[in-house]
DNA sequence: ATAGTATTTGACTATTTAGTCAACAACCCT
DNA sequence: AGGGTTGTTGACTAAATAGTCAAATACTAT
């Protein structure tokens, strides 16, 4: 064992947030180097290409946003606040963003998905994975709302579904209008698509 | 006046394509001359830059597009319908890239606004400035089936931008997963937001 | 202390990139 | 027919790009 370094993690951190404030194509690995402070060669040590800083990039997002996906789809909480929290957390972590680069930014998974997606199948898999897991979430939260009469239960498959890729849908949309209304809006559309009145918003609230 | 020309609107059509089915970054000028047969001081004859190119690339094709759209959307169809055919015509659509490419391509102004929102602000301003034109398209229609009772008319501009921001996902979406199921959702997807039961979908068919 | 190992470094290559330019060629109009 | 204008060409530059490598360095475990 030898020398603690912390380049690893700053190389992973820089790629994050450069490819998510601008885009794959356009970070180069000067430009994350540069971020994270780390000469070129020790990138190269870490990583065997941009693609695969990426793929760790995406894992170890993911593994950092898990457990806050936990705690906020919990069965304990309930099921319609789940997702009020949810578009509340998404709110508040655009709103950063977008105070620190001065865009709004939108989903980093999405955005990686939609530009990389037909060109490295290896990274789209992940991305597809992923959402595949949130899918999960959203399912399980309709359930127990209709369990709780707040809902319509049938078809909770295609609802939540129908919820992500409305969500997957503001987070796009407010990138390529740089606002942040879609986002603002999500709690209140998600209600309606589930077909619950938006007086349960402020109920739940 | 001097030599006809096809170097320009085929560069376009190139240029289109390329980053349709790939993505802005990852297609070069040189690409764009390679698949349009036209040598390189030529682009550079007929375009500044490749982002004026795009530009371009946008203009043609949402003038491409309107017709269609004027034609869909006319309020000589009823209005749920205009949203079966626009659903219609988008998955044929999307069909045929995906034929022809191997892939789920999605909707080419959301990837391209989605990759360059954060980056090239004349591009975001004019793929915003078109999705503005289609909410138009998407209220009037949901007034008009208001109009006749179809569907609950209180908030027809929250709804049209919610429809915006679904269709939006669903391409987005399905290119993610390279999977047309979220299009072929899409309408169904589209009467459940607007709270119209699906048994209007089969109606109107 | 020191041996061994993981990390760091900066200089290096080879390729790709956007964009330039001066000479040349084809067409339309008169 | 031929002049003027527009389009074409390919060779050119300069910068950026991903990726390599051997030598140097700093830490840890013994």
């Amino acid at each position: 064992m030898a020398r603690p370094s912390h380049a690893k993690e700053n190389l992973i951190k820089a790629a994050h947030e450069l490819i998510w404030e601008n885009s794959y194509g356009s970070t180069s690995v000067d430009d994350i180097c540069g971020r994270a402070e780390v000469r070129k060669g020790s990138f190269y040590h870490f990583f065997e290409s941009k693609a695969h800083l990426t793929l760790a990039t995406i894992d170890v997002a993911w593994a950092g946003h898990l457990p806050q996906l936990n705690e906020i789809f919990s069965p304990l909480v309930p099921p319609l606040e789940r997702f009020r929290r949810y578009c509340d957390a998404m709110l508040v972590h655009q709103e950063e963003m977008s105070a620190i680069t001065g865009h709004v930014c939108g989903c980093p998974l999405s955005s990686l998905g939609c530009e990389l997606g037909t060109q490295d199948e290896t990274i789209r898999a992940k991305v597809a994975e992923i959402f595949a897991h949130h899918l999960r979430f959203y399912e399980s939260a309709i359930r127990d709302a209709a369990r709780e009469g707040l809902v319509d239960g049938t078809d909770a498959a295609f609802k939540a579904s129908t919820l992500q890729t409305y969500i997957q849908g503001a987070c796009t949309h407010a990138r390529v209008l740089n606002d942040l209304q879609p986002i603002r809006q999500l709690n209140r559309a998600i209600l309606t698509i589930l077909g619950a009145s938006s007086t349960f918003a402020s109920h739940a609230a």
